[in-house]
DNA sequence: ATAATAACCTGAGGGC
DNA sequence: TGCCCTCAGGTTATTA
């Protein structure tokens, strides 16, 4: 179930068990998520992993002959256990290391993926068109302003297209849109500079917010027992069944793009 | 190029 | 308890 926060707070959690370290068993027991996964990857052991760090969701980490290409899908995680730790449910990759942890890959729906390639990570074909990163300054009111020109697609249809900027999920993109004061069913183009800024800013203290949330369970990401760097957001609208915290008012829930969204009719316009 | 739709899966939870 | 239905936080491929 991860967003972006998530994403980034696993890159955090298992960056210090695998960065410099050795892959020493490759174990795959489904090859089959949302691409299969390659042969090739099970040559990767005795790699050396050079670093791990990720863009949009998808999750990097190169090796001498190339790099991983993983993405957690729906519902993946990654955990940081001992190698002897048992297998659960689901769990269809385990990267033993020569250190004696492994990272094991959970993902009961398989939307996720684990791609190889040989050249740079970032100009693979489901990575060089991205747009920018939601907390790079590339991404201010400029940028947002211009992506919206002559468009016509709803608001929120155009801030989760990872082509216009990457890591805005479908709660996230409710939440901005609300504290923005945004409908989602807004068109794009019709959106004035200005409350477009103010959309970006909120989009970045949104996360931002959760990812430092997402920090305090870090020290949890290598024990057996804890929770695996995820954590709840407080949502002001995603997911209320009830009444608005700002005007009282009954919250809507409508289905955009196959996904729910919600807002509050009096608050966002 | 843009916009809308189908598709990939399993599991949780509600209603009866 | 069990069956059936709906829904789920992602993204790409395909179609118009």
């Amino acid at each position: 179930m991860p967003e972006l926060p998530e994403v980034e707070t696993t890159v955090r959690g298992i960056r210090p068990y695998l960065a410099g370290e050795t892959i020493e068993n490759f174990i795959i027991r489904e090859r089959r998520l949302r691409w299969p996964i390659s042969t090739t990857i099970d040559n990767l052991q005795g790699a050396r992993i050079d670093s791990v760090y990720r863009r949009g969701k998808y999750i990097l980490m190169p090796v001498a002959s190339g790099a991983m290409i993983w993405h957690l899908g729906m519902s993946g995680s990654m955990r940081i256990l001992p190698i002897s730790s048992p297998v659960e449910k689901h769990e269809h990759v385990e990267m033993q290391m020569r250190s004696g942890q492994a990272l094991k890959f959970r993902d009961p729906r398989r939307f996720g993926s684990l791609l190889f390639t040989e050249h740079n990570p970032l100009d693979h074909k489901l990575l060089h068109k991205l747009g920018p990163e939601p907390l790079s300054d590339e991404f201010d009111g400029d940028y947002l302003y211009q992506a919206c020109r002559g468009r016509t697609v709803s608001i929120k249809s155009l801030i989760m297209d990872s082509h216009r900027v990457v890591g805005v999920g479908n709660i996230y993109a409710c939440e901005a849109l609300f504290s923005a004061g945004i409908r989602p069913t807004r068109e794009a183009g019709s959106i004035s500079k200005k409350r477009l800024s103010k959309l970006v800013d909120i989009i970045k203290t949104t996360l931002e917010s959760a990812i430092e949330q997402g920090g305090t369970t870090l020290q949890d990401f290598s024990q057996a027992d804890g929770q695996p760097g995820y954590f709840k957001q407080s949502l002001k609208v995603y997911g209320v069944k009830g009444s608005c915290s700002i005007c009282k008012g009954e919250i809507n829930q409508i289905t955009q793009n196959q996904r729910s969204s919600y807002f509050c009719p009096k608050c966002q316009h």
